[in-house]
DNA sequence: GAATCTATTGGGGGATTCCCGTAGTTTGGC
DNA sequence: GCCAAACTACGGGAATCCCCCAATAGATTC
């Protein structure tokens, strides 16, 4: 995974950042991020009010990797407070860095899915009482939402990083012996079906891990299905 | 695509009716639809306050197949507004056999996406003047977007439709080792995980793919996504 | 015409999976 | 208490996958 500082691009679009510190303000929050990443694509981008100073230890570390709020984004339709998290290694490790840097461990993470297997994460993070935080979620989780929607709606529809991010595209014919080892056919059997050696069908499914920037032929058939480029067979 | 009438079945759970219900009295709308589908499952599920021949009508003639709102939510991610559906032949088939049955074309549809592929997706109607549905939907947008979170959620985790779609369910140890095998971990790197010989991770993968019915780990992997037991890793 | 991409086939070899067993412990239900 | 099922663990051997390499033909692009 790679990680890619929206405000760091030529094409840098301000407007992003200025929308953050917005959400900050009238949401009486002491920082806002939103992160977008697409796991088939293995790409990560986003937009922070955090310091630099903590962006390029973050992205120095490898804490991408380990964040449990990006982790916990891949399995939850609903947001998630940052209290609920499991306090496990990871969550030590990112959250006891963060506070060096002044953020705290209060905060909550929104997530949202696009139909390409594309994940927008907004997050707003508060340093108070654990009432007065309860207090401010239930008022503005619902604004919170609407505006994950939105802020990941505009980012993936905009030219510059949907090109980086949409889902790979298999060929024809990686996409055809995909289908077949999704159905539990054996590299023989589908080149005995396609009338191919089964040389060419090991290739073709090589290629199609590595545009799905899967390990295995498992994960590649689990990452085309969750984006929808085959069928489970 | 098949469809199923949540409403009908026998561990039939009214909440969900009646939350309609209540979302209609409270945003002063004439209708509200729930549906939840999974492309990759290929299946199609629902609540709605429409009347019982409407749904009929619906299911008889095949509607879902060309409903416009469905086909536009497999690619949205923010509210749509069907005024802003295209006019095409499909359009004017369901939304005219929709007005015999009293259904305006006056509606939103609020599409929300799982973890699993599965795309949630909450509607509203009212008849009433453009003026007066604009401001309507200002003013409720953000709830409704809320709501559509929070039933989907809702539904995706309930017993009763992981139940009504006939999973084969996976012991808890199954459906550990095989997320990690859709993440692209080898069974060494499994065992190594779990602290476990690979021998072991083996019997496990092995006696998913039996319950899955699956020829090989790919398609057990694909199925298990396809079904919403494990998420591409 | 050269360069690039895709599809194709092949060899060799190490890594991995998969199937065939056996067997002890734990867990939950009857 | 008993039984079924799950979980754990181990090993041999065959099948398969996966990765390194190279090579040809066709289509498209520059």
């Amino acid at each position: 995974m790679e990680i890619v500082d929206l405000s760091t691009l030529p094409q840098k679009d301000t407007r992003y950042d200025e929308f953050l510190k917005q959400v900050c303000e009238k949401y009486e929050m002491d920082h806002a991020a939103y992160a977008g990443m697409n796991p088939a694509a293995g790409s990560i981008h986003g937009h922070v009010t955090y310091s630099d100073e903590w962006k390029a230890h973050y992205q120095e570390q490898g804490l991408h990797l380990i964040d449990p709020t990006l982790h916990m984004s891949q399995r939850s339709i609903a947001p998630v407070d940052w209290s609920r998290l499991e306090r496990g290694k990871d969550f030590q490790r990112v959250f006891r860095d963060a506070h060096d840097f002044g953020i705290p461990d209060q905060g909550i993470t929104i997530p949202v899915r696009g139909p390409y297997g594309d994940i927008g994460l907004l997050s707003a993070t508060r340093e108070c009482s654990r009432e007065e935080w309860k207090k401010l979620v239930g008022s503005v989780i619902t604004d919170l939402q609407s505006l994950a929607v939105h802020i990941h709606d505009h980012v993936m529809t905009s030219e510059s990083i949907s090109r980086m991010l949409y889902h790979p595209t298999l060929s024809s014919r990686e996409q055809e012996i995909l289908q077949w080892a999704a159905a539990g056919k054996s590299q023989q059997d589908i080149g005995d079906i396609l009338s191919i050696s089964h040389r060419t069908v090991e290739v073709h499914l090589r290629s199609a891990r590595e545009k799905l920037n899967a390990l295995t032929t498992p994960q590649a058939v689990g990452r085309a299905i969750g984006i929808g480029l085959i069928y489970p067979g």
